[in-house]
DNA sequence: GCGATCCG
DNA sequence: CGGATCGC
């Protein structure tokens, strides 16, 4: 049993005002326009609100994988 | 404003 | 096709 199971990310539902852990439907990265060597895009995830059941993005950290 | 991505 | 997400 090696695999890490990824924690969910503390996001702020816009739907509710509440903050919840919400695992990501989807990841991915925003490249940095600019792509010259540095420059770190930001990790955005999608998320859907379990109340509400709408959907809506939030960044993720650095750290998280990405989903393709 | 751009960069990726998805849902209305 | 637009809006929304975050950093520069």
């Amino acid at each position: 049993m090696t695999q890490k199971q990824l924690p969910p990310v503390k996001v702020k539902d816009p739907t509710t005002g509440k903050e919840v852990k919400l695992s990501p439907i989807k990841v991915w990265e925003l490249s940095p326009k600019t792509r010259k060597g540095k420059g770190k895009g930001v990790k955005i995830g999608l998320f859907k609100s379990p109340d509400t059941g709408k959907y809506f993005r939030a960044k993720v950290p650095d750290d998280y994988p990405i989903s393709k």
